[in-house]
DNA sequence: CGACGGCTTGAGAGACCTCAATGTAGGTGG
DNA sequence: CCACCTACATTGAGGTCTCTCAAGCCGTCG
C-alpha cells in the first residue's frame, strides 16, 4: 500500500473498496515542482487533494520579508479539507520538494473514508495547537526536539520512518522558518543536541537515538484525538 | 439581537427562524463560573455549544507550570464544532470570566445556520494561523498590537466594540500567557504603546486611538475567509 | 486595618539575533 | 579532470530583546 493509504487506513480501518479508491485516485496524480504553490492565499481553495508523495508547507510571509511555516503537509495529508461551500484559502501552500498530489477520493457522509478524513482534520488542528505551544513557550532546543518528534510520529503513521530515524528534506533555514528562530541559532542548537547524544542529522537523514528520552527532555506529550490509540 | 446572534448573522444572512432558534437556545443557557473548565483535554468533547456571554480560552499547560493560551472564545463563538463522531478534546477550555453558554441550535446540512457554523470554523482556523505567525515572527510590541486588533475585530463582529474601544477582562498576566511573553515585559511594552499614543488601557477598557495606523505599525493584514467582506 | 491581586519599576542575566566570514559538498562547463 | 558556482552548514564577535528576581505601589475587599 502507498504511504498515503497506509496513513489513512491507520486512522480508521478502511475497507478494500476504500483502498482501491485511494489507489485509483493516486494513479491520476499530478507532479508539482518544488517551490511551486499548491494553494494560494486568498484564492479559491479548489477540490480537496491528497498528498501522495513529497513534502509541502503552509507558509505566511510578512510584508518586510519575514517568513513562517505554519504547518507541514506530508504524504497522506489532505489539502483543502473544508465544509464551507466557496472557501478562500487562508494560507498559501507551497511544495518543499517535488510533490505528487491527487484528488482526494470522494467520501459519502459517515463512510469509513469520511471518518478518516475527519480524524485527519482533527489531527491537523491538534498539530496546529502543538505548534502554537512550541512557539509560545518552548525554548529553541525544546522546539527543535519537539518538532522532530512530531515529524517522526507523523512519518511513522505513513510507514515512512524506520525505528532509528527518517528522511527530512528540510534545510536549517526552513527549520528556522518553522520554529520562529534564525538559521544560525538552529545550527547551534542542533549541534548541542548532537553533542548531548540526542540525535544525528547527516544529509537529509535524521536519527533519533532515543525518542522516548528526547520526548521526556523536551516535555512532549503524545497526541490523541480518538479513543483508540494508533496501533 | 444578542451579541452571539449578531455575530453569526453577520457571517451569513440568517433567516428569522434561525434567529428565533438562536434566541430560544439562549434561553436555556447555563452559567459557568470563572476559572472553571468548559471542556477538558482528553475528555469527550460533548455537544457543540455557543458562547452567549463572557470570555473563555483554550489553554495548554506544560508539566513544569508554563502555560499558554491557544485561542480565545468570545460571544458568538462555537465550542466543540467537529465532524468526527466521538471526538476527544485536544485542548482544555476554561472560562476567563463568568461565561454563559447554550447548546448550539442544530443546523441541517447546507442550511444558513450550518453555513454560518462552517464559516465560524474557518475563521477559527484563520485566527489560529495568525496566532502562530504572531508567536513565531512578531516582536513583543507587534504581538500586543496585533492581538488587540484581532480582539477588536472579533468583538466588532458581535457588536461588542464601539468605535473608540472595547472591554477586555484580561490581566497583563493572561496577555503574557497568550503572547508567549512574561507579565513584566507585557507591562513595559504596553507602556511604550501608550507613550507612543497607540492605545490606552484603563481598568478593563481598551482604547485604540487609530486602529488603522496601529495595524500599519504592526504589519497586520485583515482576515478573510469568504468572498464577501463583512459589512 | 491587613490581605490580596494586579500593576509598576529596577538591575542584572541569558537566550537569541545580526552581521560577516569561512568551510564544504554537489553540480556544471570548459 | 579541474575551475568555478551555488546552496547549505558552520563559526565568531558583539548587540538586543526578553527574562528573572525582587521590591514597591495601588485599589479593592473582607
Amino acid at each position: 500500500m502507498a504511504p498515503a493509504a497506509v496513513r489513512l487506513a491507520r486512522l480508521v480501518p478502511l475497507g478494500s473498496e476504500d483502498i482501491a479508491a485511494l489507489a485509483s485516485a493516486a494513479e491520476k496524480r499530478r507532479i508539482v515542482r518544488a517551490r511551486r504553490d499548491l494553494v494560494t492565499e486568498g484564492q479559491d481553495i479548489g477540490e480537496t487533494r491528497l498528498i501522495v508523495d513529497g513534502w509541502a508547507a503552509r507558509v505566511r510571509q510578512l510584508a518586510d520579508g519575514r517568513r513562517l511555516f505554519l504547518s507541514f503537509l506530508l504524504p497522506g495529508d489532505l489539502i483543502g479539507l473544508c465544509r464551507q461551500p466557496q472557501p478562500l484559502a487562508v494560507s498559501t501552500v507551497i511544495a518543499l520538494t517535488e510533490v505528487s498530489v491527487c484528488a482526494a477520493p470522494s467520501a459519502s457522509s459517515a463512510s469509513r473514508l469520511d471518518q478518516a478524513y475527519a480524524i485527519s482534520h482533527a489531527l491537523e488542528e491538534a498539530y496546529l495547537l502543538s505548534h502554537i505551544t512550541r512557539l509560545g513557550r518552548l525554548n529553541a532546543q525544546e522546539r527543535i526536539g519537539d518538532f522532530l518528534l512530531e515529524i517522526y510520529e507523523r512519518l511513522s503513521m505513513a510507514g515512512l520512518a524506520s525505528t532509528d530515524g527518517f528522511d527530512v528534506p528540510l534545510t536549517q533555514e526552513s527549520m528556522a522558518d518553522a520554529l520562529g528562530l534564525t538559521p544560525v541559532h538552529v545550527n547551534r542548537m542542533l549541534q548541542s543536541l548532537r553533542r548531548e547524544g540526542d540525535l544525528d542529522w547527516k544529509g537529509r537523514r535524521v536519527t533519533l537515538h532515543d525518542p522516548a528520552s528526547l520526548a521526556a527532555k523536551v516535555g512532549r506529550a503524545p497526541i490523541r484525538v480518538t479513543r483508540q490509540p494508533p496501533p
